[in-house]
DNA sequence: CGTAGTCTTGAAACTAGTCAATGTTCGTGG
DNA sequence: CCACGAACATTGACTAGTTTCAAGACTACG
């Protein structure tokens, strides 16, 4: 099932996660004009600097956007999952600010970015949905922001375990207490400001905390309200709907 | 000049800069519906949990949003002048995710947020304006990530002060290389992630090798582009329109 | 079965944090 | 107009958390 017939379906289920639409409006996001590609693991989708024409949307699998400073460090500023617009933002504004780069292997549906402006003032509760869709993604941002700047290395690491948990049982990847997490450890140093060796030694003792249980890349969260304390962790900042946040 | 006769002039200079305005979107952004008020330093605006009602636009003074960790200590996700939008992202989204306080006395005019929702779909071109802000406060929060993330102090601080130069000239708050910084260290220090200490000792070396002349709030940068090698600052990601970009 | 990439571990070095005291600035009221 | 107090800035000595460097072990894949 490489080419789902429906490959923005995840787009839809996404933005009613956000914002109600009614059957014409989900049918119209359905049928946005895009180009379908399997990207291989490791494949730049944009870079700093370019001027993007399309918008790309995960199909399936995951994408990471991020910067290179001056010095060659890296920065992690997000972690895209299915149905995320991966790159409204470069693609809105007129220059990438940042790299949008595939994490895994991921099926990525491009869409014209005059199309998405198009059905974003002709069907005013998708526009609504696309917006709060960023507002969302700035939100995030911001939760970053304080995890990076004033959690020291244990909180900030579990913070970005329940942050997943919640985000990919949100998508129905994975339950909240057990999923696959596709990142070496690298790549989780240069998504919360640390040294790979000690995310490994971070790791290590949630594990020995008896918080979780590792093995290569899958999580298991034996105790998500004890692991959501130690991360000082509060959901609200996901906006995540009722029904997940009850879960 | 306490309340000037249209307050709302600051956002239309904002939203021109980023996204062209005819004549009749620029009355009708004068014309939104505002309540203007004089606000305290130290008050404030939105506190997370909040359902906000209104949005607030900073017509004259200084703003920040915070974010309090689970053990007392705060992380200011962003700083906000005159034109611009303080709480689009709390009044969109159904509860707000942080907080907003004013960081000086603060000229603030209010917008009924559905008033806000109408015109960004009645008028295409202000909804597309008021998109692309939030956008770029997404770029901004995204480079703070990477600045906390991965620079040491030295760089962090100095980043911040050319983010400043740039963003004030932008709005005619002091020149790029001449300003007024209305900020305590200790908020410097919650600012990029250092403690009060650290940002005093950074500073001065800031100045001692040259890059800056400060005293007390007054902030001079004796050559920006040496400061800007030093904070490893390249202004793209404020996504300014071109004319401050080549100054 | 070998190789590349990733993970794990230890020891030493360093950046930034903590604690605590002193100095400075500025607004207020006598 | 000066004295006082509160908030803020500055400095030093010490500590702690994280990084760096380096080596070895595991895993997956061809």
């Amino acid at each position: 099932m490489l080419f789902s017939s429906e490959p923005l379906a995840p787009l839809v289920r996404k933005l009613l996660n956000i914002h109600p639409l009614s059957p014409e409006d989900r049918a119209a996001v359905l049928s946005l004009p895009s180009i379908v590609r399997q990207l291989e693991h490791g494949q730049y989708i944009v870079r700093e600097g370019d001027v993007p024409t399309h918008s790309c949307l995960v199909v399936s699998g995951f994408a990471i956007r991020h910067k290179i400073m001056g010095d060659g460090a890296r920065q992690i500023v997000n972690v895209h999952v299915a149905g995320d617009m991966v790159d409204l933002q470069n693609s809105l504004l007129k220059v990438a600010d940042h790299n949008v780069q595939t994490l895994t292997a991921m099926e990525a549906a491009f869409i014209p970015r005059a199309a998405i402006l198009d059905i974003a003032f002709s069907r005013p509760a998708v526009g609504k949905a696309l917006w709060l869709e960023t507002l969302v993604e700035g939100s995030i941002a911001r939760e970053w922001i304080a995890n990076v700047g004033r959690r020291n290395s244990l909180t900030r690491v579990a913070h970005l375990l329940c942050e997943f948990a919640y985000r990919l049982d949100a998508v129905g990847i994975g339950k909240q207490c057990n999923y696959e997490l596709p990142m070496t450890q690298e790549q989780i140093a240069d998504t919360v400001g640390l040294t790979p060796v000690h995310v490994n030694r971070t790791l290590k003792s949630l594990d020995a905390a008896g918080l979780t249980t590792r093995s290569r890349r899958s999580v298991v969260i034996n105790d998500l309200a004890r692991l959501a304390e130690v991360g000082d962790f509060r959901s609200i900042y996901l906006h995540l709907p009722q029904e997940s946040l009850a879960a």
